[in-house]
DNA sequence: TCTGGGGTCCTAGGACCC
DNA sequence: TCTGGGGTCCTAGGACCC
């Protein structure tokens, strides 16, 4: 019997904050995202107080002043990094694993129930010794199950660890809200309670053909899933289908050419990306929003095929003009835009054909690349990158933590 | 006044083809 | 007067996830 773990770090970006700072252990503290926009990760302690997951910071701002809530600017390098140290702590103990996302990772066990509770506890207990970083971790039939498994080790403060038996299942799914389960959203619930599905055993027992005419095929993986059928099974992609660039702005853009200076330096920065996979691109898109509260809303994308997929970021730069002045609108403001990279493939000679102009891109472009890698990233850039870091990106980062794991400059220094 | 960024998968309608 | 059916590709957008 094959049974499906996830791992799942706790709060993990605030944990992470922790690791290099201990005096923010057992006081409340946020970690929000660009512009002071909203918040992305919270202590249990900010969680206690009620203060939703994705909250504009401006709407909690007197609560957080009120309880000295410490506030942190993402640090994204350092959560990579921090991640990485994780799933590779992992895969020390097990053999087949997952990486789900920054904070998760979905294990195999073969062994009998208690061996396997056991390993959870070994794999918690290490990376919490190794790396300061607490997780929980649930077990089930299917991954679906172990997502429900965790969520419900996540409040056995104990042990952190909870193994979902298929005698247990009834009583759990039972209390376990339909809204809850991996795969439902806010749609499908409404949908669904519609019809009187409300808890997830009511969500296992529907009849399948019903739910197959008002969910869809994933809808029916969605109910054997829940009735311990591995139907998802793991995902082991060496690169991404697609690489997206966006920002939202805090002073809302009319202007065009300011823009397509943004575009343009969404373009460099996901080109540059593209190219570090050493993978080539064969399908550009571009979008452009005035934002979902905006007064009078507008958005707009659009997107152009490839004949050869390149990594030239002069090539793409060309054509996210042309796409922009196809969907923009004069009179509106502007609140975010971005680019998309897809139909991604390892680049071949193919692309390095004889045309002159490739040949110039792709000589620019290693020269570029080269110098970067060489003398730190963005020693060399776009003019657009400087119009946008002057008239654009106004974001200090005042409360960013230092980049404790990646800069030689700010590593921590342990005095004698 | 002020609401993130990066992903995946699915669907629907139109164009086009045989 | 009567005007098919099915497949594929493209584009745009929606739902969901962390």
């Amino acid at each position: 019997m094959k049974w499906y773990g996830l791992i799942d770090c706790d709060n993990f970006y605030v944990s992470c904050e922790r690791v290099f700072d201990p005096s923010l252990e057992n006081v409340p503290v946020v970690v929000f995202s660009n512009n002071d926009g909203c918040i992305i990760a919270r202590s249990n302690e900010v969680k206690a107080l009620g203060i939703p997951m994705g909250a504009p910071l401006f709407k909690y701002k007197d609560i957080i002043d009120r309880k000295g809530i410490k506030l942190f600017s993402a640090n994204f390098s350092l959560y990579g990094d921090m991640s990485k140290r994780v799933m590779e702590t992992i895969s020390m103990f097990v053999k087949d694993m997952e990486v789900y996302s920054i904070d998760e990772a979905f294990v195999n066990f073969r062994e009998m129930s208690t061996e396997m509770y056991n390993m959870a506890l070994k794999i918690r207990v290490a990376l919490k010794k190794w790396l300061g970083i607490p997780v929980s971790i649930g077990i089930g039939r299917s991954k679906t199950l172990a997502k429900i498994a965790t969520h419900i080790a996540k409040t056995r403060t104990g042990s952190h660890v909870f193994l979902l038996l298929e005698d247990n299942e009834p009583l759990v799914l039972k209390d376990y809200p339909v809204g809850e389960v991996w795969g439902v959203g806010k749609q499908t619930k409404k949908l669904l309670s519609r019809f009187g599905i409300r808890n997830t055993l009511d969500l296992r027992e529907a009849n399948i053909r019903f739910i197959r005419s008002l969910l869809g095929i994933n809808g029916v993986k969605l109910v054997r899933e829940v009735n311990g059928e591995a139907v998802i099974g793991f995902e082991h992609r060496k690169f991404p289908k697609s690489i997206t660039r966006s920002r939202s702005f805090k002073q809302p853009i009319e202007d065009i050419n300011l823009l397509e200076a943004a575009i343009k330096r969404y373009v460099e920065m996901a080109t540059e990306e593209l190219r570090r996979y050493n993978l080539c691109a064969g399908r550009l898109a571009v979008y452009i929003s005035t934002g979902e509260y905006a007064e009078r809303k507008y958005s707009r994308s659009a997107e152009r095929k490839f004949e050869v997929a390149n990594a030239y970021t002069e090539e793409f730069m060309k054509i996210s003009s042309l796409l922009l002045k196809r969907i923009f609108k004069g009179g509106y403001r502007y609140k975010k835009a971005g680019i998309i990279l897809s139909d991604l493939s390892p680049c071949t000679n193919k692309v390095f054909s004889d045309l002159y102009e490739n040949r110039i891109n792709r000589i620019l472009t290693e020269a570029v690349d080269k110098i970067n890698s060489k003398w730190g990233k963005g020693t060399v850039s776009s003019v657009f990158s400087s119009i946008y870091k002057g008239r654009i990106e106004d974001e200090e980062r005042r409360r960013a933590s230092f980049h404790y794991t990646t800069s030689w400059k700010e590593l921590v220094v342990v005095k004698a």
